[in-house]
RNA sequence: GCCGAAGUGGCGAAAUGGCAGACGCAUCCGACUUAAAAUCGGCCGGUCGAUGAGAUCAUGCGGGUUCGAGUCCCGCCUUCGGCACCA
């Protein structure tokens, strides 16, 4: 054991991966000079961590491939702009506050702390000079200077309206935060309930056509589905019923419905509104009225998921008045339904049951005229015939009947004339709808961004004038998640006059969601310590946008929508030019614990990366989360393999440090391979080296870290046989040696810094000496393609598509030859039995196929 | 129900329409060692073949296109994600 140690030192991460991480700090290697423009800039940019006090692994899945395409684009020569920060502000803050009595300031700058210590020890190659946090008054200052600007504007504004509420977070939730069809809160998973509260709103959806544009971004297709289905454009005609006139009421009032078919206006037999709809109280007939006190009263009752779920049957009640449909003068009864939403469109239906599912149901049920307006083309003139509900359009191949203002129109010449019908009669309109919601950003929580507003008796809220900004959070507050905002009980703060009449005034206590601070942190990385505005629009017009952006897909309409959207809203405030803010996505995948389950506290199947790199050390925990497999698709955590990346940083230490060691096991090593002179094994070695760092690059470019490791392991694995021989130490072997550590310099920094080092130091110098470079600092090799052809080459032969021989032929070899090869090969005529080759195919010289 | 992604050895995986399983893990064998660990070398999808040469089957299932399909097309199954009475 002590022989071995004397013959070679041993590789030990845990005494080489400090000592680089603190060189790299004092050669200021990742800070950017964000004025230099010698060199093409890249910015370079993961979605920043919440300051929860551990990073686990799934923090390390996220960060180390797009720290190794940081250190690649350096090598490659672009000036690389690679920030982080905090998402500092939130609710685990407040709720750890509350548990153990502490300030959540003071809970979350203990947390980032270590939170550095553990970047710094994953080798993670940030710019810390640009770090943003935004609890932190100099940045959030700029929140609420924005939150001013988009006021003025008329993009924050503020309105009462039934909220989706998490009854365990105790907040009010944005549309995009409750998901699917338990509507569920998306931080805790606590199904939330509807309140009707006055909020403050962000007018998204002003730019919901200009979100639907994913023009010159290079986006994966499913967050850009996503995106747009959540959107929900919707294009068709509002149109005007009116209420006829009835024994107990005049009647006359408009009844305005949204509908994407205007074509089958013929065919609406009745109108459903939804129960909450303005003019039900009005239209209610006396005999009509208890039914429908009963019905809203119930409807009150249901949750918001059994109101949404589609399985349940239909249920309504008649008001007992009639609207007189705008293109035929037919008086149609008039219900209220729970399947009609308030929230959409106008909250009213025309319904055509003919041709449209739920109505159908819904006519059925009750007992409603069903009248076709719509057949195939084959049924046009007997449209009794035609199975309903018909709900197909069938471009040019359904036809308009029963409709006599745009009878035998095919759709969707039938839609056009609806529309035009009703636009010349002035019952109606073309109109678009979205499913897209404004955004809700009040919380009624302390640990967030205050909203710069004083409420006022007389002048109603007023924007808190802005050379007052920041307003700070109060520290004197009572924490406790009760649903009231903590921040009322802060009275010393809460009491101030009104700016615009110096009235008593009260400020507002709710403060922002907290995406709205990471909905533009990335145009103040570059001039985090700004006191001019919230950017630096010179730095910005430079950088932005984003080059390439990484981070999980589960923010495909939260944060990456809210972005988009800020974007263009700072653009419209002349803040920025760019409309989008990211010109590359790419989302990674999640990794998963050990039992295929989300790694949480509570289930136990939770990886601390510490123990892991304490153990193998950062640069094999960072390979090792590379190579298992690729990077968008995650996967359940194993720690079976990590030996394997050991392994192999134990064979490029080998390689690099004892390239004259022979392997007294291996019967081969230190001579030749068999029939290789010297010149060819220098050869093969530099094709070797060559070949793999062409690959390694595509594969960085590419996302795929798995193969590009494996491109590396196979270099090594090529180099091996060569140690202790005549080819070790020659310039050949010093370049596949440097090709190799410049090569894994982006995936294991510490090693491949270190190994670099002492090859200086073998060839005198230090690193003190002006010589002296980093591996960080070097090129990335260039590759020779004259290097990589042979003089011979393997050649597959296929008989029939079935493979029979393997022939060595000359790389200069015609089609001809190698077809007379190939015929000749004894096996081939074998394969043949006796026929001759019918046809003869060649692949790029890749193989060759006999038909015979 | 609609939209999207994925199904390949014991395991993680690889493969511009062209040798399926690169690279690695685990198991096993060998070298070194008193021994073990570490290290180095090797075997490593199934069936048949004594072993070998070889043959044959094999990329979720069933069809198709092609000289040739894990890859392209059609129809299913399963898993995972998103949306879901949006008029």
């Amino acid at each position: 054991m002590a022989e071995q140690d004397e013959r070679l030192e041993r590789y030990n991460p845990t005494e080489i991966e400090p000592r680089w991480q603190r060189r790299w700090e004092e050669l200021g290697l990742h800070t950017t000079d964000l004025t230099d423009t010698s060199k093409p800039h890249y910015y370079l940019l993961t979605m920043w961590p919440y300051p929860s006090g551990d990073l686990h692994i799934g923090h390390w899945y996220v960060k180390t491939p797009t720290d190794a395409i940081a250190r690649y684009k350096r090598m490659q020569g672009f000036n690389v702009f690679y920030p982080v920060g905090f998402d500092a502000f939130g609710l685990p803050a407040e709720n750890a506050a509350i548990k153990r009595k502490i300030h959540p300031r003071e809970w979350t700058v203990a947390n980032m702390e270590k939170m550095r210590l553990q970047f710094r020890m994953m080798g993670a190659s940030f710019d810390w000079n640009a770090e943003v946090v935004t609890c932190d008054p100099i940045y959030f200052r700029w929140n609420q200077w924005i939150f001013l600007k988009f006021y003025e504007k008329g993009v924050a504004y503020r309105k009462q309206a039934p909220v989706d509420w998490c009854p365990s977070c105790q907040v009010t939730l944005a549309r995009e935060q409750v998901e699917g069809v338990d509507r569920i809160c998306w931080r805790c998973s606590t199904q939330v309930t509807k309140r009707d509260l006055t909020q403050w709103f962000f007018k998204i959806t002003d730019y919901a056509d200009e979100l639907l544009s994913f023009e010159g971004l290079s986006w994966p297709e499913p967050i850009r589905t996503m995106q747009t289905n959540w959107i929900g454009r919707s294009e068709g005609a509002e149109v005007d019923f009116t209420v006829a006139p009835a024994a107990h009421h005049a009647g006359g009032e408009k009844l305005r419905v949204f509908t994407t078919r205007p074509d089958t206006l013929y065919g609406a037999t009745f109108m459903v509104l939804a129960p909450e709809h303005d003019l039900v109280d009005t239209i209610t007939t006396p005999e009509q009225r208890a039914a429908v006190t009963i019905y809203i009263e119930a409807t009150k009752r249901k949750t918001e998921i059994d109101r949404l779920t589609t399985k349940k049957e239909k249920s309504g009640v008649a008001t007992g008045a009639f609207a007189i449909n705008p293109v035929n003068g037919e008086k149609v009864p008039v219900w209220i339904a729970d399947y009609v939403l308030a929230g959409y469109g106008t909250g009213a239906i025309m319904a055509v049951p003919a041709h449209d599912e739920r109505d159908y149901e819904f006519a059925q049920q009750f007992g409603l005229p069903i009248i076709p307006v719509v057949a195939p083309a084959n049924l046009a003139a007997t449209p009794n015939d035609v199975p309903l509900p018909y709900v197909e359009k069938a471009d040019g191949a359904a036809v308009a009947v029963n409709s006599p203002a745009w009878n035998g129109a095919a759709w969707p010449a039938s839609l056009t004339k609806a529309i035009a019908h009703l636009t010349s009669t002035k019952t109606g309109e073309k109109k678009v709808t979205y499913r897209l919601r404004d955004w809700l950003i009040s919380r009624q929580r302390y640990w967030g961004t205050p909203i710069p507003i004083i409420h006022c008796a007389t002048c109603g809220p007023v924007g808190v004038p802005v050379e007052q900004l920041p307003v700070t959070l109060p520290d004197d507050v009572d924490f406790k998640a009760t649903g009231e905002s903590p921040l009322k009980t802060a009275t010393a703060w809460l009491n101030v006059p009104c700016p615009k009449c110096g009235g008593p005034g009260q400020r507002e206590t709710d403060t922002m969601d907290t995406f709205v601070d990471s909905s533009w942190y990335w145009y103040r990385y570059l001039a985090p310590k700004n006191e001019l505005g919230p950017v630096d629009r010179k730095l910005v017009d430079a950088w932005c946008p984003v080059d390439q952006y990484t981070g999980g897909a589960e923010h495909a309409v939260m944060h990456l929508l809210y972005s988009r959207f800020f974007t263009k809203a700072m653009r419209d405030l002349g803040l920025i030019g760019e409309s989008e803010p990211f010109t590359r996505l790419f989302n990674q995948g999640q990794i998963l614990g050990a039992d295929g389950e989300r790694m949480s506290k509570s289930r136990g199947n939770v990886q601390d990366p510490d123990e892991l790199v304490n153990r193998h050390g950062a640069d094999a925990v960072r390979l090792f989360l590379m190579f298992m497999g690729p990077w968008d698709q995650g996967g359940a955590w194993s720690s079976s393999g990590i030996s394997g990346m050991v392994r192999f940083l134990g064979r490029i230490w080998t390689l690099a440090l004892d390239p004259h060691g022979k392997e007294p096991g291996d019967p081969n090593s230190g001579v030749l391979p068999e029939g290789q002179d010297q010149a060819a094994g220098e050869a093969a070695v530099r094709r070797a080296a060559h070949k793999a760092l062409g690959g390694v690059g595509t594969d960085i470019e590419a996302f795929r870290f798995n193969t590009a490791v494996a491109k590396l392991m196979e270099l090594a694995n090529a180099l091996f046989p060569y140690r202790g021989g005549p080819v070790a130490g020659t310039a050949a072997w010093n370049e596949a040696i440097h090709y190799l550590l410049a090569g894994i310099a982006p995936m294991a920094p510490h090693l491949a810094d270190e190994m670099h080092s002492r090859v200086q130091a073998a060839a005198g110098i230090s690193t003190s000496d002006p010589r002296w470079t980093s591996i960080h600092q070097c090129a990335w090799p260039t590759v020779d393609t004259s290097l990589l052809t042979e003089s011979t080459r393997e050649l597959p032969v296929q008989v029939n598509g079935k493979l029979r021989d393997k022939l060595t032929v000359s790389a200069t070899a015609t089609e001809a030859e190698i077809e007379a090869l190939a015929l000749a090969s004894p096996k081939v005529q074998l394969a043949l039995e006796g026929r001759a080759p019918k046809k003869v195919i060649h692949a790029g010289g890749r193989l060759v196929n006999i038909v015979g």
